[in-house]
DNA sequence: CAATAGGGATAGGGTTGC
DNA sequence: TGCAACCCTATCCCTATT
């Protein structure tokens, strides 16, 4: 095992969200190349960047780890999806900086669903 | 809730080691997946493996189990850690299928340290 | 070949039952 | 009550795909 296991520093968690802020979902690698970010992200990969950006979504949702998620009952199961061209996306921050929303729009034929989340007051109602 | 409490029987346990001994530490799922070992680990999981091995590991450090030991001080704490490629590491078994000590040798610039251990008389004196 | 998505595996803290 | 066995899940790995 090369690192026993890293865990992340709420420093880290920010410019993580930061940097989603600025260039949006799955630019894992543009991100660690910002020099506003790569200083508190030096020791982390973009695959780093992408599964802790996984665990933060299924935190957020109120539904526990992605595992959890996964068993749950299909009429509540929710499926999340991103889109992946983010000149059709937004997204919605909060003054501290937490990521309480995403929306995303479906391009041509392919299906898309809305992802919208708080970290301590999850909003369910919210989603369809 | 889960499992009735399986309690490990010596046929599984050399099993274990045995495997340990062709795969190396944390190649739980590998073991499983081997012929030679599943008919006596059939009933045991990937993470079941994995904490039987800690489990022998901490009875065999002389310190008595993992959250006894947490609790020692720090000067006399033991940093256990292991090389993943099995290529570079070697392990010591004695006649009885007791894993007695496995040493690794840290590749490039990455730090590590060796472990070793003994069943019933713990060899501290071995552990830098 | 560099990067991303997603499934799978591991590590380590926490919990439970005997 | 201590400990072996078991659970939870953040982190890390592997592979397919583009």
């Amino acid at each position: 095992m090369g690192a026993p296991k890293q865990k992340w520093t709420p420093e880290e968690e920010a410019a993580l969200k930061a940097g989603i802020q600025k260039y949006g979902i799955g630019k894992w690698s543009t991100i660690l190349k910002d020099q506003e970010f790569s200083t508190d992200l030096q020791s982390r990969s973009n695959v780093d960047l992408k599964d802790k950006w996984r665990n933060l979504k299924f935190m957020a949702n109120g539904l526990g780890s992605r595992h959890r998620a996964r068993v749950s009952s299909k009429s509540s199961q929710l499926i999340i999806k991103q889109e992946e061209d983010t000149t059709t996306s937004s997204m919605v921050v909060d003054t501290d900086m937490e990521v309480i929303g995403v929306t995303s729009i479906a391009a041509s034929n392919e299906l898309s669903q809305d992802v919208i989340f708080k970290k301590n007051i999850p909003r369910l109602d919210y989603v369809i």
